[in-house]
DNA sequence: ATGAAAGCGCTAACAA
DNA sequence: TTGTTAGCGCTTTCAT
């Protein structure tokens, strides 16, 4: 690597102060003559100036950086592409993305305190599932957006998933391909399934063909859909299929119930989709693409919602509304 | 939150001069009395006074930073795992992480020359595959870690998971329960593809136990298992299930792999394990876990890898051996 | 053992 | 239009 470069050497070099190059580089709101800034900036072009972003941001207080304090790391396979979209727009904007993991053992206030140590551009802060928390004052009024979650208070910005439009989106799209009989194989105790069971009813409602209580199903017992909890796919299959009439789709929570409802299928002997449909959330690739047949998904907004993310934190959109609810793609593949 | 504290601050408070202050606060290496050393420990305590990293940052010319440079910000659902350990480990060693993606449309040199602005205690490059890379020399020079590949040159310490031993240990482990025809449904064109071979053999040489050739076969055409990559995994189980004698066990590439197998297997009406094992490579705990029956599997060593790329990039650990491979475990399911 | 002063590289305020 | 001077908060000589 050459030596460093600093505005020293180009200011020496041309026989102007430093602050005339610093000025000449540093955008174009300090007037001067045109010719003098062409010529600094030629030479810090020749030179390969890089200005020393550490020097800078001590003097002006704040180093281009979006902070990123996240839930787990957003351990959710699919949701790295939050984090990895965040860090391409942010880069466009001229932001690094620093990331910081918070969870059980460390809180977010923890996390918050060591991202503000680097006085970054602007803080963000990322849960693993879409729900609700409660941000102590003092961490609301340093964070900027939370994303994939909303502070109780509601003074924060956010972007979340909109799973009341991607649940009534699905059931249409099942009515549209003619079924009628759609049973839920829901996520219990987060907020996420909540939402979901609002808009499989709206969808029901605006169609005018009635929900079948019973079978909204949790796909597991106990609060979450972890990988430990003791699931109730098998027996919630068993028993629905049994059912007469039965189902003729089954919309699952994730596309990991769609993995085990296929299993749970395959073991009755009947098939997807000429017996039963199956449906789902998420489009965790890598499942929803190599199950068979591969599954129809409401793919998750991962992406988008980094982008949109990254465009507030730099100050580009205009934070519209306090919630930014980001809409799921439909996925058609061939299990519906 | 509290106005900031400054070393001047605390100075004052004590009739002390800055430099006695930050003398105190900075190790122990600065000799001075005891008592006024305590005394401007308690005071930095009481005041709650932070150092300032960035100006520090400056003044040094290092930010508490390790910077980790990745692949497509590492992608694979499980190698999260691999950021979220590297994350963990290094604050505690009191090293912040920060994250770019690189990938086809940003070089390894763009990434490795953003880290670099930031001045960064260490700078490590990781890839989403274990594969060999080549850095220029630049670049090599400025990274101080590779994390699952290694470099060309072979001047760069490196973290990669041990392939050649996962294979043996888990054919050895389908010896031990007695299955003697095993089938590998590998992952084409890249190295962990061929290090698993590597040890596949081993193993079955090791025992004495003959190799049938034509039963190593590509999970996929092409030169990677990508998500697009066009699956050969039906007609492979397909024709292996209809050949005589066929095998007792099926080792695939990956828990995708083998998420297809169970598929293939199921169209075909063969019961695994006790018409035929099932093993693989991964532990992609969503997939592996929820598979019916759950899927025997040699778990990547992402944490470890983590945590041990965090201890070498904070120059805990003397970089031993210039590649360090790390091992898989054996995650038991009942698929074998 | 402690203090004073210089300076890391940059930009903001004030002069010229 | 450009140069000079002060710092940003910290650590590191060099004196004392």
């Amino acid at each position: 690597m050459k030596k460093k470069v600093h505005l020293r050497d180009i200011a020496d070099k041309l026989g102007v102060s430093v602050k005339t190059v610093s000025g000449a580089l540093s955008g174009d709101s300090i007037r001067m003559s045109e010719e003098t800034r062409k010529r600094i900036k030629a030479a810090a072009e020749e030179l390969g100036y890089q200005p020393n972003i550490v020097a800078r941001g001590m003097r002006q207080g704040v180093l281009p950086i979006i902070s990123l304090v996240a839930e787990g790391l957003i351990t959710l396979p699919f949701a790295t592409e939050i984090v990895r979209s965040l860090d391409n727009t942010g880069r466009a904007l001229g932001l690094s993305v620093m990331a910081t993991n918070v969870g059980s053992a460390r809180g977010i206030d923890a996390g918050v305190a060591e991202a503000l140590r680097f006085t970054p551009k602007a803080i963000a802060f990322a849960t693993m599932f879409h729900r609700e928390v409660t941000l102590s004052a003092e961490v609301a009024r340093s964070i900027d957006l939370t994303i994939n979650c909303f502070d109780a208070g509601g003074q924060v910005p956010a972007v979340v998933p909109d799973d009341v439009q991607a649940a009534a989106d699905i059931v249409s799209h099942c009515f549209d391909k003619g079924r009628r009989r759609i049973a839920f194989l829901n996520l219990p105790g987060i907020l996420a399934g909540q939402l979901r069971e609002e808009g499989f009813r709206a969808a029901h409602a605006a169609r005018c063909i009635p929900v079948q209580d019973n079978w909204l199903l949790p796909a597991t017992r106990g609060a979450h859909y972890t990988e430990f909890a003791m699931s109730l796919v098998q027996p919630h299959v068993t028993a629905l299929m049994a059912a007469s009439p039965r189902p003729d789709t089954i919309l699952c929570g994730n596309d990991r119930v769609a993995l085990e409802v296929y299993g749970a299928l395959h073991r009755l002997g009947i098939a997807i989709p000429s017996d039963v449909a199956v449906a789902s959330f998420d489009n965790q690739a890598e499942i929803a693409r190599r199950l068979d047949p591969p599954l129809t998904t409401m793919a998750l907004p991962h992406r988008a919602m980094g982008r949109r993310a990254a465009e507030i934190l730099a100050g580009i959109t205009p934070a519209e509304a306090q919630i930014q609810r980001i809409p799921f793609r439909l996925i058609e593949r061939s299990s519906l």
